[in-house]
DNA sequence: AATGAATGAGCATTCATTCAT
DNA sequence: CATGAATGAATGCTCATTCAT
């Protein structure tokens, strides 16, 4: 199992070991943020971390898999943030609201990690030049929030929307989260408690009765 | 003024001249859209039109031009297509509706210029790092939905949301735009009609009293 | 047909193309005589020929195709120099002798390039680290002597060895014409004209009945 | 003398010591083979040891000692295994037979480091491009042939070849004993024996009267 | 108006070697 | 004894750009 075989690889590696793959990830999401995912090579991420190319190349197996460890960290705890929150409530509204409000208080708790994985995904291709992280984007972002919108649905706590409402409100309501790291990014000073309140606002109104 | 030089000199050019142009930019498109911005290089763009690379460089001060000059004839062509649609309604809430879409429609029809627009100002950057089409994103793209929610709540049309209220709404809509052309390069086959019936739905509760 | 193709290929090449090719050929083939195959870096052909690394690309799909090039050229002009002389001939004896005497002459008046070539055959390997040019050694190497040495029995010019006995000695004669290059390498001063006369006299006599 | 050191140093050795240098050159040799002389890297050869890289150069002055030791110790092997049983033998013609027979038996029961051994000779050369084992080669390996074909040439045991034609013949069998392990590596299932009798045959041929 | 040719910087990656622990 | 960590040079290759023709 991928998750298991992850923990024992992580448990197997040193101390030291650790701290220079944190160093280095962190070096490359604020390399892709300063100069952007086509412009940050290996090169600048070193430099960045005052050592050189080859640390690098001795600490990961190659560029991709630098890149993909910072998307997989960001998973991770973005996943171990938000969800503890929703499992908690029952109300499908709550959850909605709280999903919003969790990756909200995420995305402005980590910037720079957040705006250089939406980098990664979204101009990561494979050689084919098939886009790498739909796929995956699909099956663990979506799917969550279309399983609120139907559970409310069940419930009668939303309006009755289709299947295919559903899954444009979802698309919707990633795309405004995406969105809210980008404006960020272009306007860091943003007071965020308001923004979640006015998207909390907006999607409560969109999906109620 | 830029707008006046830009027109003059495309009076200066020749038919060939334009027609060379045209097919460069039509290459630079579909190329941006097959491998990615990242992977985008003169050389394929070049291998795609039949012609050597000299000849880009012949007909574009450089890269950047050529891409500048990608995301301006959408820029031109988006404005010709939405505004005259939303210019001859009075209502606000047909305005707003009107707006969503004829953007759609328009992201619709030109799949790969707005998808390759999309990755041009998303990645590109000046020199020293900084998002070349930030800030005339921001004026010429949020302003004309700020309008309408502004227009539309001094006539009482929407809820009495605040001056910050509209701006989050404005982006929200912008996000769900750009999304939607996203969404259409992973999912070709999506019902383009029901999609645009139900934003318009979102946006509608989201804003109606 | 693959020559054919070559021929249009090479019809389509400009003379500067073909003339570049011959000048970074003809460096290849000298900087792996000089440092060996392993140490025969694009960077030091591209030195020795007084051109940027780049210019190789350019002309050149990649390393591979060079190499390959310089091997094409050499079985060409090998076979184009050997077979007329042999071909004229009916006796086998005579053959075999021509085949030995022509094959060290060109040895001897192409020293570099047949050394080269033998370098870059028996260190050329694929990505799974099988040798490239193996089969093709086989197939156009060992065959034609052979079917000297078949030609030769069935007529009772050489003594009644069995099919295998005639791949033992077509594979002896092949190592002492390639082992001539080397030696001729090793020992620039070799009286060539008496070391022929001694491989004819030494396969003459391995032969006769 | 650089025998004599060799010999202080191995007793120096402690048998750990003498293991894994043991253990590192049959990593060499089995990576030698499988890759080539160019891509067997210290790495790669660490890593078929499991080993860390570091080790072999704590065992090892450098890369190339390493490899030195590989020729050291066939050179060794070969001739303890050679030599006795010739030494046995007073007719040169059946010293020349034993000596074919033996470096083949010798080539067929070490296929690997014999072939290991060949890629070094032929591939490793000092920093300034000469290749390194030329002259060991020259003194070690033609010297004892020409003394067989010098020695059956007084005895009368020979045609009346000339010191030249002894210096041919010496080489062409040598260059059949190399061939013969290249074609062992293309070809394994050879039947080494009829091999071994096809060679006898050639240069009993080639050399009598 | 167009091209082929060349450049030189930059890229990801591999490598032999060194060294502190 | 052995290792993990790091280095810096070198490798093959791609790229945007320039320029003579």
């Amino acid at each position: 199992m991928s998750t298991n075989n992850k923990t024992n690889r992580q448990k197997d590696m040193s101390f030291i070991e650790k701290a220079r793959r944190a160093q280095i990830i962190e070096c490359a999401i604020e390399t892709i943020v300063e100069v952007g995912y086509a412009q940050a090579s290996l090169g600048k991420i070193a430099k960045r971390a005052n050592i050189s190319k080859g640390v690098i190349s001795y600490h990961f197996l190659n560029k991709e898999e630098l890149l993909e460890q910072v998307v997989i960290e960001y998973y991770l705890a973005c996943h171990s943030f938000v969800y503890p929150q929703i499992e908690v409530l029952t109300s499908p509204k709550d959850m909605l609201q709280k999903y919003i409000e969790a990756h909200l208080t995420f995305a402005d708790k980590n910037r720079k990690h957040v705006f250089a994985v939406m980098e990664i995904v979204s101009n990561g291709r494979t050689s084919d030049g098939k886009l790498k992280f739909a796929t995956d984007h699909d099956e663990n972002i979506f799917q969550p929030i279309e399983d609120i919108l139907r559970l409310g649905m069940r419930e009668g706590a939303f309006w009755e929307f289709s299947a295919k409402s559903a899954r444009v409100i979802a698309l919707t309501i990633r795309q405004s989260i995406d969105g809210f790291s980008i404006e960020l990014m272009r306007n860091p000073q943003i007071n965020v408690k308001e923004y979640i309140q006015e998207l909390v606002t907006i999607f409560d109104k969109a999906t109620r009765k």
